[in-house]
DNA sequence: TTGAAAGCGTGATCACCGTCACAACATGCC
DNA sequence: GGCATGTTGTGACGGTGATCACGCTTTCAA
């Protein structure tokens, strides 16, 4: 059966045998969305729990004023909604909108928790993305303090183009740019800056913009 | 035998029986550390996992130039260097120093993961932790970006007291203050705003000065 | 007690960048 | 095609907050 193929790809589940991803399957469903599409909004009840199999989410956090951050963006693999299922205070601490059209396996909090419980692997699983998170989040955090909005930029797509971009012949890599505001949005800057950035960025041979591309110049990790 | 003892308070142990208790402190030592102490540097090596038992901990990142950002403290209870064990590249990412005088669990990395393997309560208690974690990381971050550093200075005696303060009877915090340098470092900021903002602060009656100690009255959480 | 070291208050300066305001494009939909 | 809607470039302005430069306290060890 092919859904459960396309469970055994996700690292979360390689540890299961047949038998368990049935388990998996039966408090579970697998559903696709199409871009835009909010999963869940942040001080929302629910305790479900999403796992990316195609396709990436972003983590969106906002102040009263209606500015946005956006906290995180998580493509396959990628458990989403945990926060609400591990800590006592279940509510959404985000809000999570499809940032393509995506293929979401949905569980349901309780039985998931169970099937945790039994297969340490899992959870060994588990700890090394969070960890890995952390770690993220933490390096925005310094980045968001030691470096300009300038530096930002180029580091943000720079990551950009580690998870996602193809690494061309000569070293350098090329990315699909998304719309400024969301750039924006994600280093904590305005659109404009973001955009005189680009310019200067490209006026420096670091980068440069062709239609919707963006190719990197080697800038340095 | 009073280790043993002293384990079974923290939360991480605490579904573990005797037997496994003594595991533990068969592949670990406890040891008090004066404040100001070394634990591990940024970018060493070393598989090292901490867990205080008493006292408090700062994580620290500095820039090239000198600058710091203080990441987190982590207090009783909390495990540190835990990335370097669960991130397939086992290098320190922060330079942790003691805050105070520390007590603390000294476990190798390997038998840990050993022991965590076999323990799923436990594994599911590091879980809870690096979701709160991340969830005040993720904080911090939204914080960074909305607010100014007046608001942020605010936020973070509030953050102090919530956890570490004693409530007085009119619902109002006392904190003992920690230098404004410090300050200046978690909330990303330059120790003579610091000082303004806490000037501000006392002046629309916020907040009381006293000798070492702050008052807090109660600003909105 | 005295000196050094650490912490604090405050003024002056000025750069970075958010905001506002447009105009020029691009895109897609009818 | 033509009109709405989203995206981008760029100038001007002004505020927040970093930085420098002090002098004044407090702490604490010798």
């Amino acid at each position: 059966m092919s859904q459960i193929e396309a469970l055994r790809q996700v690292p979360l589940f390689s540890e299961l045998n047949s038998k368990q991803l049935e388990a998996v399957l039966r408090v579970s469903h697998i559903k696709d969305f199409p871009k835009d599409s909010v999963l869940c909004s942040e001080g929302d009840r629910g305790d479900a729990l999403f796992l990316v199999l195609s396709g990436r989410v972003r983590a969106v956090l906002s102040a009263d004023d209606g500015r946005e951050v956006i906290l995180a963006y998580l493509g396959p693999g990628e458990i989403v909604g945990e926060m609400a299922l591990f800590d006592p205070e279940e509510r959404r601490t985000a809000t999570v909108v499809t940032a393509e059209p995506c293929s979401l396996l949905i569980l349901s909090g309780k039985p998931f928790m169970e099937l945790l419980a039994q297969n340490p692997p899992m959870a060994l699983s588990i700890i090394r993305t969070l960890t890995r998170r952390l770690k993220e989040t933490s390096n925005r955090i310094a980045n968001l303090i030691f470096l300009d909005t300038y530096s930002r930029v180029g580091t943000h797509l720079l990551k950009m183009a580690q998870q996602e971009g193809r690494r061309l012949a000569d070293g350098s890599y090329l990315i699909t740019r998304p719309p400024q505001h969301e750039i924006a949005h994600f280093i904590g800057s305005s659109r404009e800056t973001v955009s005189r950035a680009l310019k200067e960025l490209e006026h420096e041979g670091l980068i440069k913009v062709v239609g919707k591309k963006v190719i990197l110049y080697r800038l340095k990790p």
